[in-house]
RNA sequence: GGGAGCAUAGCUCAGCUGGUUCAGAGCAUCUGCCUUACAAGCAGAGGGUCCGCGGUUCGAACCCGUGUGCUCCCA
């Protein structure tokens, strides 16, 4: 078969993933396995795959595939969350776009839009994890407003209602004033925003010219003013008690009020009260009984009440309020200011606290156990450090507002009747029925019910995820529910602790009784080179998609992997793509290269020569597979992942491969062969679940394969301890190479150009099992031993044996050299004046460990011979 | 205002429970190589006050305190 240069990865990719999908690799179903499962943090339908999603799912097949290799069934249940706010507000624009307003149709009508919309673009996200080649069981693909879904969700609304633990009640919420929507508090973002501060006098009710004087950032809302409020130790206004002022421009006649809360320091000491508009200031209404008026509407245009400016934009209204004050004579000064402002986190518009009727839901008592659960490790943080973000948040909760103003999701299951009595039930037919027995006359007289227009927040039916994937709303004892819950591992970012993380284990708690997964790994945020985070906004994500038909699937997994430790922030960099990509090409000519021998196997031949490197490959997989799986079980992944790479690209290429590489043309050992093809296979499956696709690849090419073996099913190997002296040997054969190289690069010696090597050491064996090695790779024609030195030759010491290279083309630099070796003598006598302070050191020598002295006893032995040997070498050279 | 985190090579980051004079990787830089697997490569080299200060310890990049700078979360 005729090999391209390079991996071909679109080809590969295209093939391999349709192949494990179709022979069912990806289908899990319960068995005496052990399972292995992971329920993937469904993407809004809305959403297309960003680096995010590409950290996040390496991450979680990673997991997935490493487990199925050791003998886990694993099951990845992929899906789709509906996203309330983003999805409609997506569909309202698509109507927009098409010249339809939402508000001329009926719900059902704008609900027919949504589905059309979540069938033709939905779930596109899905099918780009394809080709990130995450292995997913697309057989229990959900979507969280499936039918048998929704039916969870409203189940679990009348539960919880049941339990008195959800209830309507009108409150200070945030309002949208674009989605036209109340949203959680964790919807609210909050950023520095450049602001001007106002300073505004209010005419006191007073015969004389006398004046009150407070700041806002707020002007607009001056005309919902029902009070000024300065702090009762205020001496600038201690005279006001029982005073009256004028709002400005309307003369509206309010109340001059006292109350500690006030800031004394901050601007001018007096608050102007604005109760509909402002929390705090509709605590202090209720403390005192200060009137609400409500000054906008729910688009953010100012309301009748207003009186001024009505149906205007509420900041087109603040340049215009600022204006006529100034001319009123009430604006005293404004100033620049910084100060937080809250944005919606789906429209991206200022938030407004307005006071509304919504429904909430009591999360005390739920955030009991969820607490108690993280903090006693029952379920695992990773890293550990969120813990305490989740302690404060839950220590702090408040009640949840889950109701949105909005028609896609589910709708609230309460319903009223013409006197507005409320009903929660499970169906409108159960609605029906309470009305008929707790009110019979009207019922008889009006049968209507009017169901409530809201629908729930997304997040409270993607928190019963885990549980409902797997069906247990329809059988909560069901087989797969009891196989695969609690699920093992939950792959997701920091950002989301609280609208999902939190609520998911409340949830499983409360509902099943069970925690929802084991551990929780926080995987960081990914930013561009500056730092700041990918996002569509900023237009700074690059195109995944392209990013992947470019450099390959592997490349990109690669360069998300290899610098993305546990909860710390990826700064994502080209040059890690290039990285990826070359590491891919590395292993495609290595296996060119182990390929070219296959005709070339002669059996019987003699290969002690390579024995060693045989041996010594064999010691550092079993040396580094210990390793990985340390690694991959503390979620070190980016490490586990760097090892690999070093043990492909460095052990095996760089000096495996050359050790065993027979000469030109020359045959090779059939069993070295069979043995290299071993070793090859083993490291493809130490690095397959970091890059699937190329090791599946090669895994095909470098043997013909039986139907059905495959990578992606292989077993990992169990290691034995690996050979320490081997290991040693392995890294004083690489310093001999490097050692002899750097020395012919410093006297010019062309790599053509030979040399003979005399060797004067104590270790002959070991110079005997990598003799032939050692004179390949150093191009020497010719390798001796000797007791003494050789004259005209260059010595150098490599640990505690001295070698002498004997060249014709070298030109000789024996001051070099000497200083060189002076260096390095001077260096190892301070090592050795260190160590003899430790040792001599009584307390040293009480407290440390027993093997830290005797290593340091070792180290000490060890210098001293090099020592020896370097004064050895120098003299003669003298 | 409350909480968390970070500061190590020119850049991006590793460095697990203090213990090789412990400081490491990739990229970048420099030198030499078109050595028939790979120039997307090979062989070498240089480069750091581990942010400042103080403390604990026989011993600190690592633990404690403090200062400075940056980031994030929450109100």
């Amino acid at each position: 078969m005729e090999l391209s240069k390079n991996f071909l990865h679109n080809e590969a990719e295209l093939k391999w993933y349709a192949h494990w999908n179709s022979a069912g690799y990806f289908t899990s179903k319960p068995d005496d396995r052990p399972p292995y499962t992971i329920v993937m943090p469904p993407p809004n339908v809305t959403g297309v795959l960003h680096m995010g999603h590409a950290l996040n799912n390496s991450v979680q097949d990673i997991l997935v595939r490493r487990a199925k290799m050791m003998g886990y069934n694993t099951c990845w249940v992929p899906g789709t969350d509906h996203a309330s706010i983003a999805t409609e507000a997506k569909v309202v624009g698509m109507l927009r776009d098409r010249g339809i307003d939402k508000k001329t149709m009926p719900r059902e009508k704008f609900l027919e839009y949504a589905w059309e919309w979540k069938e033709k673009y939905g779930g596109i996200i899905l099918k780009q994890l394809e080709k990130l080649g995450c292995s997913l069981d697309w057989s229990r693909t959900n979507f969280t407003m499936d039918e048998a879904y929704y039916a969870a969700v409203i189940r679990v609304f009348n539960e919880l209602y049941e339990k008195g633990l959800i209830y309507r009640g009108v409150k200070m919420i945030n309002w949208d004033p674009k989605a036209k929507t109340a949203l959680s508090d964790e919807e609210v973002i909050h950023r520095q925003t450049n602001s001007k501060l106002y300073y505004v006098r209010y005419k006191l009710d007073s015969d004389k010219e006398e004046y009150i004087t407070i700041a806002t950032v707020r002007p607009e809302t001056i005309l919902g003013d029902t009070a000024i409020c300065v702090h009762p130790e205020d001496e600038r206004y201690k005279h006001l008690v029982g005073r009256y002022c004028y709002v400005p421009l309307l003369n509206r006649r309010i109340p001059i009020i006292f109350d500690t809360y006030i800031d004394k320091e901050f601007g001018t000491g007096a608050l102007k009260v604005t109760p509909a508009h402002d929390i705090n200031d509709y605590n202090l209404g209720l403390k005192h009984g200060l009137p609400v008026i409500d000054t906008l509407n729910d688009d953010g245009t100012m309301s009748e009440a207003a009186q001024l400016y009505v149906g205007q934009d509420r900041f087109a209204v603040r340049k215009k309020i600022v204006e006529d004050l100034r001319e009123a004579g009430n604006l005293v000064k404004e100033e620049d200011y910084s100060n937080q402002v809250g944005f919606s986190e789906r429209t991206d518009v200022v938030i407004e606290p307005r006071l509304s009727m919504q429904w909430w839901c009591n999360m005390q008592e739920l955030a009991k156990p969820a607490l108690e659960a993280v903090m006693s490790d029952e379920i695992e943080f990773h890293p550990a450090k969120f813990k305490n973000t989740y302690r404060h948040w839950m220590g702090n909760i408040k009640d949840w507002c889950i109701s949105r103003q909005l028609w896609w999701g589910q709708r609230i299951p309460a319903w009223y009747d013409a006197e507005g009595g409320l009903y929660v039930a499970n169906t409108a037919e159960e609605a029906h029925a309470q009305y008929k027995s707790k009110k019979p006359e009207l019922a008889a007289k009006n049968t209507e019910l009017r169901q409530d227009d809201d629908v729930l927040d997304t997040w409270f039916s993607s928190w019963l995820w885990p549980m409902q994937v797997f069906g247990w709303n329809e059988a909560p004892g069901n087989k797969d529910l009891q196989y695969y819950y609690p699920t093992n591992t939950l792959v997701t970012a920091p950002e989301i602790i609280f609208f999902w993380v939190a609520r998911m284990i409340m949830a499983g708690y409360e509902f099943l009784d069970k925690k929802p997964f084991d551990k929780v790994y926080f995987t960081g945020i990914v930013r561009d080179k500056q730092g700041r985070k990918m996002s569509k906004s900023l237009g700074n994500s690059p195109d995944l998609l392209q990013m992947i038909e470019d450099n390959g699937a592997d490349a990109v997994r690669f360069s998300v992997m290899i610098s993305s430790p546990a909860g710390n922030d990826l700064l994502f960099d080209e040059s890690q793509l290039e990285q990826g990509r070359n590491f891919c090409n590395k292993m495609w000519n290595a296996m060119k290269l182990v390929k070219s021998w296959e005709g070339r196997q002669q059996e019987g031949l003699e290969d002690s020569q390579v024995k060693f490197a045989l041996d010594w490959m064999d010691a550092r997989l079993a040396q580094v597979s210990g390793e990985v799986t340390e690694m991959i079980k503390d979620f070190r992944l980016s490490e586990g992942l760097k090892t690999i790479y070093s043990l492909i690209w460095n052990d095996f290429c760089s000096w495996y491969l050359e050790w065993v590489k027979p000469g030109m043309e020359q045959p090779i050992s059939a069993h070295v062969y069979q043995r290299t093809i071993s070793i090859y296979e083993q490291l493809l499956q130490l690095l397959h679940p970091y890059m699937p696709f190329i090791t599946e690849e090669i895994y095909h090419i470098i043997r013909e394969r039986k139907e059905g073996d495959d990578l992606i099913e292989k077993q990992l190997p169990v290691y034995g301890t690996p050979d320490a002296e081997i290991l040693k040997g392995g890294v004083m054969l690489q310093e001999l190479i490097s050692s002899v190289r750097d020395t012919r690069n410093k006297n010019q010696l062309k790599p053509k150009n030979t040399i003979k090597l005399w060797i004067d050491t104590t270790h002959h064996s070991f110079y005997e099992s990598v003799q032939d090695i050692l004179r390949r790779q150093v191009n020497a024609e010719h390798i001796g031993y000797t007791t003494g030195p050789k004259q005209g030759s260059i010595a150098i010491v490599v640990q505690t044996d001295k070698l002498y290279i004997e060249a014709a083309a070298a030109t000789i630099d024996t001051g070099a050299q000497k200083e060189q070796m002076q260096k390095e003598l001077e260096y190892l006598k301070g090592f050795l004046v260190s160590i003899d302070k430790k040792l001599g050191n009584e307390k040293f020598v009480q407290n440390a460990k027993p093997e830290v002295i005797d290593n340091e006893r070792k180290k000490y032995a060890d210098g001293e011979a090099k020592i020896k040997t370097l004064e050895e070498s120098l003299a003669l050279i003298g």
